[in-house]
DNA sequence: GAGTGGTCTAGACCACTCA
DNA sequence: GAGTGGTCTAGACCACTCC
């Protein structure tokens, strides 16, 4: 502290005297100018400081009313979206990967839809088993627009997981995720040791780099999968 | 465009040029001091740009290295929580709101447990449903802990929701979520109008004021129910 | 009108990391 | 060692909004 202070060393003294209640829910802080004053810093770095806590949701600011302690900070929760492979090993469990199926077909409506592809393509359908400790974790079904990753076609997945390959390989711009609850289908609960019927949790990813679409999954957990996070 | 750049505009247009591929994924892009030059603005107002594209995970950026286009823009999503209310009026449907029970009785151990709390305790449990055009919408199954929001003891929860009378009468300092698929238990069906055993989607939330719980509940969706973002 | 936050500039020094 | 991003300062002007 001997320093000067950094925009973190004053953030993190602010969000403790929100935590702590010294600057109470809903009630006005200093203003920046005088925050400037005491942290003993220019006002531009207590500027930084207070709009990372107003971007967190932690305080509102608006001009000339000051800035106030939020009554409800969370507004957005944020969940990271790891590759399985992480997803499993950060449980401390072992992951294999077990390809099921590979082939070169036309896509289904409903995935040319969510894609946005007009009319019949062939696209690189997979479907592979993702396991935690010998346990299914998870069914994936893939499609992959050949026009959009060429290099796909050549690439036998049946040792790096279609998800891993697409990451070195195949740069994107842009995704959309859908989480739903859906009964499991036969092929499904065959391949995750369920009855045809249990609640599944689905997860759907598409991406796209710029305007062409480069693949579609859906990721099929057993019930007792939760997509989690804290705020 | 006549005045100075600001470093919306600079961001924006740098977003515009990956999103081109004028820079392409995986290329290095201009250091700032060269884009500062050619955009004639302060070094400071073009690394405020690019420290958001790179926050975004659009852009990686390592000292000395310099600053490149990400392959893999999405690490995280984002999504909104919403109140019920809003969420059903943002799609052009009528919101209605319909209490099913109340009552002051001592908590199951899991809700105990979800929320830290030891020893049984005495909570305000209630039960509700929201509908959207007069279909059902979702499930609420709601406890409060009356230690922390001893006014709701006062409170009927006839004509308002519990969500919408918390966010105006106690504040909060930390939220966990938690999503899962589910199958439906009898109440639960019945009160949505599905069969026992159909998949469910399911959303809970915990709330804290500093150390004090506030409240646990448990939100349950119509399998046609979708949690949904794009990045 | 006046108070508060929002942003920009110009310059400086530092921290990291690559060669 | 040197290039690049990370951050801070001091000052300025602007934009919004409450009174």
């Amino acid at each position: 502290m001997a320093g000067r202070a950094s925009f973190r060393d004053i953030r993190d003294e602010m969000a403790r005297r929100i935590a702590a209640r010294v600057w109470q829910p809903g009630a006005i802080i200093p203003a920046e100018e005088e925050l400037a004053r005491e942290f003993g810093s220019a006002r531009a770095t207590v500027n930084r400081a207070l709009q990372e806590l107003a971007r967190a949701g932690i305080v509102e600011r608006k001009r000339k009313a000051g800035t106030r302690v939020a009554l409800h900070p969370v507004r957005e929760a944020r969940f990271v979206i790891p590759l399985v492979r992480q997803e499993i090993e950060a449980e401390g469990r072992a992951y294999r990967y077990r390809l099921l199926g590979r082939a070169i077909e036309p896509a289904p409506a409903d995935i040319r839809a969510a894609l946005g592809l007009a009319g019949a393509r062939r696209m690189l359908h997979l479907r592979c088993l993702h396991l935690a400790d010998e346990r299914p974790w998870q069914v994936e079904d893939r499609w992959i627009n050949l026009a959009a990753v060429p290099a796909a076609r050549a690439e036998t997945f049946e040792t790096i997981g279609p998800n891993e390959w697409l990451v070195h390989n195949a740069p994107i711009s842009r995704a959309d995720f859908v989480f739903r609850a859906a009964r499991a289908s036969a092929v499904e609960a065959d391949a995750l040791g369920l009855d045809v019927g249990e609640a599944v949790f689905v997860g759907e990813r598409m991406t796209w780099l710029g305007q062409e679409p480069v693949t579609h999954v859906r990721m099929v957990h057993p019930p007792t999968h939760t997509l989690r996070t804290s705020v």
